[in-house]
DNA sequence: ACCAAAAACGAACGTTCGTGCTATTCTACG
DNA sequence: CGTAGAATAGCACGAACGTTCGTTTTTGGT
């Protein structure tokens, strides 16, 4: 069907849209004029505003999950893995695949005082991520590279607020450094807790 | 002058408002609504809406030190002075001075895609803000109470990773320990530097 | 108590928003 | 090919937006 490409070149924009202007500030018209197509024609792949946001989180985990995470799987299990993770979140931001900064972030700070479907939707994905970093954290201790001790679910609230500090710094004052700090605080902090035989 | 005293209490409501709605979903018309007066009243107070914008910021910022900053000048210089600021401003989200989560968080994600004078004052008080946790762990270091090798920069860039982590796991996934997290987080990467002699 | 100045109001402006309808164009299968 | 059904366009709507303007009310010094 011709529709389901064009469905998904309008999420693909909207999704970069969203990342520079904010879901909300995701406007239909902009958007159909960007392109190239009439206001209504956009609006009946979706039949509302909501809606459309709630495909765009969708698609922007998509983007995210193959940009970020997916490669992650090539690594061996464990450390390596995780490492990959926290390097590929860096890669992230600084190859702009959003081009306002990552997307997630803008969402979770724009919804958080909110109510509704799209900010559950933003608080389901956010949910699910860190899930994940718990979990590639966890692998590694199963697999014996961390500190059999190690607190995984604060280990990954740490990880995940240098990923945050790291795009506000990076996109908002510009500090061009601000990525390689970032990726230093997280190989001191994961070379606290490993374990090398 | 009675507008000096109306303009003021515009702006805590305004301010109220952008924390839970964003600085560009902030409307006068509702505003307006909510403090029982006309929009055009409002409105003459600012001239535009990136006036009333712009004037926000600086009322926040008000309150910010106020609740943050301030009260740790108080404890005495150097290290309790730091970890002063750090615990005010994690009592700072828990009390909910800014009902929707820190102000500038937010407003610092929401406009860091964009240009214009708005995203550069936003731009202003975060530089003005890092750069007086650099200045109190310099003092610390100063002091001889951190690690004279101490990288203020870096110290600084990820105290201010935490804040925004807490600050998103308390707000978008109700996460309660979210707080307790951060400040071991932070006491513990403070504990790492410290000089007890 | 008066009166100029300051503050607030009410109505309207042009624009843009999301959303419905109906008509037209395109697409893909028989 | 032809044609049913999907896709898109066109147009209109009511509401809300920021903003302007002329008028009315309130204020505070004399």
């Amino acid at each position: 069907m011709k529709g389901d490409r064009t469905r998904l070149s309008i999420l693909e924009r909207a999704v970069d849209f969203a990342s520079l202007q904010g879901l909300e500030g995701l406007t239909i018209g902009r958007l159909a004029d960007d392109l190239g197509m009439s206001k209504s024609g956009l609006f009946a792949h979706f039949g509302s505003k909501e809606e459309l946001q709630l495909a765009a989180i969708q698609a922007a985990r998509e983007r995210f999950l193959s940009e970020v995470f997916r490669p992650a799987l090539r690594e061996p299990r464990g450390y390596p893995r995780l490492v990959a993770i926290c390097r590929n979140w860096i890669a992230y931001v600084e190859r702009k695949v959003f081009p306002g900064g990552c997307f997630f972030a803008a969402a979770s700070f724009e919804f958080d005082g909110r109510e509704g479907p799209v900010r559950d939707a933003i608080a389901k994905a956010m949910d699910s991520w860190v899930e994940s970093l718990e979990t590639a954290i966890a692998k590694a201790r199963d697999e014996g590279h961390l500190d059999p001790a190690v607190d995984v679910k604060q280990l990954a609230f740490e990880l995940n607020s240098l990923f945050f500090g790291a795009n506000f710094a990076y996109e908002l004052r510009t500090d061009r450094d601000a990525l390689s700090r970032a990726m230093r605080a997280i190989e001191n902090r994961l070379e606290a807790v490993r374990i090398t035989s």
